[in-house]
Parts: structure tokens; sequence; C-alpha cells
DNA sequence: ATCCGTCTAACGGTTTTCCGTGATATTTAA
DNA sequence: TTAAATATCACGGAAAACCGTTAGACGGAT
């Protein structure tokens, strides 16, 4: 046993449960520490304006700020610990993505625990580390259709919105029809759709789902 | 420690990470034991055919066969094992509902893991449990919230959907047409349209705005 | 003074959604 | 083996969304 030093590992997930049940995990193995943890990514990016911790177990789907902004704000920092992006969706698209913006590893919940320790030890040894199902994912899509097509880098086209545009965009993901918001503004239901369309064309969806898909995924509700 | 008999837990839950977790925060208990644990609500029904686990943690997302159906087909047969109820979610509404088709306890998968094993206990000895999260949003709803009334009796709302539903829900959600959808499930537009009509019955919304909407808040894509 | 961005509004036409209602296989549970 | 749940399809009509285009009014900025 020479090992002087233990792994330190940070959890970040809104389910405590998780959080406790990963710990438990956790506790069996000598070498890693877990060292503190977080239940929204404000309080992740606050732990490492002080903190060192080596390896950074991260959930996407968290609330105030995301999992994937996380990663964007902690990568243009001088310090980066390693990342294992939890996700509970194994979604080809998003592992491409949060792995272009420096994830070293991607774990499927739906994956067993002791694949939580392989990966901790895998990307601190400075591999990369994808869980089961995502590795079939990653193969399969080599043979076939490869739609690589992440669009819509988010957030990136919400600045471009003007400020009627946003409210409306708002009461459209609230399920207010064009006439209820026409009403609601003392506006004509022609300009409503107006905004609307400009909307569409903004951030390139193709319709009013999209658009409420756009409004939850930017948190704008 | 006059205990003669452990009690036994079953844990249902489709990320398997979650029950790893759940399990070790258990095994450090030493009159409770996990007997068993299932990945979808199918598993579940199979167990209980022939099982008498005292204790079922029951996730509500879960795929094939989701919590719900699985409470309310348990509930028909002769062996009914104390079933608390598992959820992301943590909406009073869902709450009454698996409370009125026999669940004994509710826990929001934010709370802490030690809770689980309160709740076991309290459960095991006949009592009801829920997570502090939820018992906040029980007291509050009777100081005249009159958004948390639990008055209106729509217990239609959570109702489990239909598989074909779900998929389409899903489909819908991700901004696919009517005809798209019908063109990729080799279904006819007219059947399409049917379930679309359904979902939005179901899940009270008003078209398919609320429909991608309630996908995204149950985090079905 | 003029250009640009924004908000407003209109019009005609096409497509899609929404709603009620009813019907028939197929599958599954008890 | 029934009964219930599910998945399928149809039709007609109303309502809403979608699309392209045009355009006046207002305010701020160069």
């Amino acid at each position: 046993m020479g090992k002087l030093k233990k792994m330190k590992v940070h959890i970040a997930d809104d389910h405590k449960i998780l959080i406790d049940g990963i710990k438990a995990v956790l506790k069996t193995e000598s070498d890693i520490e877990v060292d503190g943890c977080s239940l929204n990514g404000e309080e992740v990016l606050e732990w490492f304006k002080t903190h060192k911790t080596d390896v950074l177990i991260l959930d996407i789907n968290m609330p105030k700020i995301d999992g994937i902004k996380v990663l964007q704000r902690l990568r243009k920092r001088d310090f980066q610990p390693l990342v294992i992006v939890l996700s509970s969706y194994d979604d080809i698209k998003l592992v491409k993505e949060v792995m272009k913006i420096g994830a070293k590893g991607f774990l499927a919940k739906k994956c067993a625990g002791e694949h939580i320790v392989e990966a901790i030890k895998t990307v601190y040894n400075g591999g990369q580390y994808f869980s089961e199902s995502i590795q079939e994912k990653i193969v399969s899509s080599f043979s076939g259709d490869d739609k690589g097509k992440i669009g819509n880098q988010d957030g990136a086209f919400f600045s471009s919105l003007t400020g009627r545009e946003k409210e409306i965009l708002i009461m459209i993901a609230q399920e207010y029809s064009t006439r209820e918001i026409s009403e609601q503004l003392f506006i004509t239901v022609n300009t409503v759709e107006t905004h609307r369309k400009n909307l569409i064309k903004k951030l390139k969806v193709k319709n009013a789902v999209g658009l409420a898909v756009y409004a939850h995924k930017n948190q704008l509700i």
C-alpha cells in the first residue's frame, strides 16, 4: 500500500438521497475520500473557488445552474477538477457535448454502483470513462445514422431576444394562446403572431412546442 | 436485542446507481435486510408474486410499468407490502394520489439518506412517513395558499400514461409534428391525434405546449 | 438628420391542432 | 375465459398556428 494520497471526490446532485448512496458506496474504498457535496450548480461553483478536489461527480439536471453551465464556467478557471458527468438520460448528443466542454467521463444513472468507483479511478489516472450503455451507443452511432447535430448551443440565442419577445416567449411556454396573450398585453393577435414568428426564427425551433422547451431548458419559468 | 426478525426491504428504481446507494446506506442497519431489487415495474410485480417482502421502496418514474400502476395492481392482490414511494417530483397532488392508492410513505429524492431508514422503520411499525419537504408542503397547503390546494380531486393528473402515450408524448415534446410521428411509428395521423387528445385530457393541459412542458418537468426527456 | 432596432399591425393563404364521437382489433389481467 | 385496458383508425368541423411579406411609428445613437 504505497498510496500516500487519497483521491478526493466532490459529489453534485440535487437528490441528496443519491449523494448519500454514492457516499456509502465510496466509503468501502480505502483510497477514495468524499470531501464535500453540492445540491445545485451554485454550490459547486462556490466550492471550487476555495477547494482543489480532484474529481467532481456532476449531475446534469440541477436547479439554479445546471451541469452544463457549471462545466462551462469551471473550465474558465485556473484549477479544474476531473469531471465525471452523471445523467439519467444516456443521450449520445449530450455525451458529445459534455466531453467537448471538458468532461472526462460519463455515467448513466442506470449503471451499477461499482462503476462509479471504476470511473473515478480511471479518470484520476488520466483516462476517460463511459458507462456500458453509453459505450454501446457510441459504437452503434458509428455504424449507420450519424445524426451528430448537437444543434442549438442553447443560451447563445437568448441574449438576442428583445424584452417583448422574452415576455411573449414565457407566456407561450405557460400555455397561453395567441389570443390570450394579445388580451393580456393589450396588443392585437397579429402582433403576437409576428413576435412568435420571430421567436421561432431566432431560436431555430419548429413551433410553439420548441419555444416552450427552450424556455424550460433555459429556466425562464 | 430481542429482534428475531429483520425487516425485509425491496428496492425498485430504474437508476441502478441509486439502488446500490440505498443498499449501501441500509447495510449499516442491523435490523434491515435488502432482499431484492427491481429496475422496472414489471420486475416488481413479478417479484411480489413469489415473495413476501415487508417493505417496498418504489420509484414513480420507471420504464414499462410506472410506480403508480404498480401500486394499483399490487393493491388488488392478497399480499400487500408496505410501500414507500420515492419521487424526484415532490408534488402535493402526487402525494395525495399515491396515499389514496395505498402507499404508506413518501420520500422526495432530495431527502437525506438517513431518512430512508426512518421511513422504513416508521411504516414497518404501522405509521406513515413523509420527508421534510413534503411535510412543509402539506402544512403550507392548509394555510390558505390556493395553489397548493388539495381540495380538487383531479387525481387523473398523475394517473399513469400507457407506453404508447409516453412514446408519443416524448415525440411531441421533441417538436415532431403529428404527421412526422405517424410516419416514424407507422401508424396513421388519426391515431396519433387520438393519442394526443387523450394525453391532453389525462394530463389536464391545454395544448401540445402543455404536453411538452409536462414532459420536461417530469424529466421524460 | 438619418439609420437602426423595436414594437406594432395587417392580409391572405396553408397547414396543423383541437374536439367530439364512435368503432374495432389486440393484448393483458384476473 | 371473460372483462378491461390498450392501440388502432375515421370523419367533420372549428380554432389556432404557421408563413411570407409589408409597413407605419417611435426612440435612441452616430
